[in-house]
DNA sequence: TGCCGGGATTGATCCAGATCAACGGCCCTG
DNA sequence: CAGGGCCGTTGATCTGGATCAATCCCGGCA
């Protein structure tokens, strides 16, 4: 038995047995895309392994990228759940492997199994909250202190050193920044002694350091303070 | 029978009724706090009238305007239906009326009828949806574009005219600039003849034209380029 | 081993918007 | 009617980060 996430963790085991025997399990290389904006969800994506950008596209703009997905994450549960299309388009940023649940399963599962349902409503606000803690991030945090709750984000506990499979250029976006930006802010973190770089490996000696730089200075910009 | 926004109206009428049999009605002064952070979510709330902005608070740093919410919206559903504390505090920017339902008989209601459950996650869906354009409008559009986006998001359809009860600070926090940029962005919007300004009232001549204005030029910006 | 191509870094310059400061109008109150 | 506080506006200046333009580095491949 492999580990599903904790979505299908949350199922009972008849509901879980009945999903795993209809899905699929997929693996896509670097660059492939996964999902695609305005198509309707036919199927719930668990992502297992691997990381997936997701960006929306208006119509005649450019896409943004507007989140990163995780190994255990599901993409698109509000689109599979609710049957509507995706409102985003995702992109695998590393070699990535899935699980295919078809769409009108779950949504009977969740429909029988109030665990689930609850589990499906938790992760969708789970992905609301981390949206709403990358607007925060961006009114009140400058690029380094963005840069740095990044790491920090990614930083497993109980451990110092990080490895980023996805490309510069994915985080700047997801960061709001240019790579250039990025790159600037993460060697100034560097040269503080806060960092170690070392190619797609990140080496972070104290924790609580970093995290003390990433937090707003009290006297707060204009553009984020209470009203 | 009064108007209760769109979530009341997809309960079965049995359901609603029973809920509207335990709700009450509240008033709220300008400048009242409707809902407090890290708080249990007891109630349900929904607005009838009036504004509130929605900011949270990170522990030790100053807090964001992270929404604004008008009237038919529900406040904290995700609080009230998941039984979480309130991930914002609310308060009124303009004087308030309000529905408040106990979250316990919410949550009863919702597990026994399917199309509030829905209408609820629909709800959720929406307004993290509403999080994303947020996001995707402070990666890619400069404070004119986003304050021209503003002014469209409130102008009611098929009329020129919007009132804008809320301070300048709220909305320019909202929109993640200062009071100084937003009355720049607006006068500038004005002396282009896009726009016509009156105290609190706002006249929108050609809405196609703004709308125009408010679109990222497509050879956009690195930091929100495609990957 | 040497060549090639794409991503990452570095440098120089520029600009949108934050900051700081002063002012004007409006409402409220004495 | 005068005074005062608050909110919005305007002006002057400063700066973080975007932009433009070279390299640099590293892995894949002949």
């Amino acid at each position: 038995m492999i580990a599903t996430g904790p979505l299908l963790a949350a199922a009972s085991p008849e509901a879980r047995a009945a999903l795993m025997a209809q899905t699929t399990m997929l693996a896509v290389p670097r660059g492939g895309i996964i999902l695609r904006q305005d198509t309707p969800a036919d199927r719930l994506l668990i992502l297992l392994q691997g990381s997936v950008g997701l960006s929306t596209a208006e119509q005649e703009g450019a896409a943004t990228l507007v989140e990163i997905a995780a190994a255990g994450d599901a993409l698109s549960i509000v689109a599979a759940l609710l049957n509507m299309p995706h409102a985003v388009t995702g992109t695998a940023l590393a070699p990535c492997r899935l699980l295919a649940i078809p769409a009108i399963a779950f949504r009977l599962a969740a429909a029988e199994d109030a665990g689930l349902m609850r589990a499906a409503m938790e992760q969708m606000a789970r992905q609301a909250r981390l949206l709403m803690d990358q607007v925060v991030n961006l009114k009140t945090r400058d690029a380094t202190q963005r840069a740095a709750r990044f790491l920090l984000h990614r930083l497993p506990a109980q451990c110092s050193t990080v490895d980023i499979p996805e490309p510069r250029v994915a985080i700047a976006a997801w960061l709001g920044m240019t790579p250039e930006s990025l790159s600037r802010a993460l060697h100034g973190l560097e040269a503080t002694g806060l960092l170690r770089l070392k190619g797609r490996r990140v080496d972070v000696p104290d924790r609580a350091a970093l995290h003390r730089v990433s937090l707003p200075r009290p006297g707060a910009s204009q553009a984020a303070r209470r009203v």
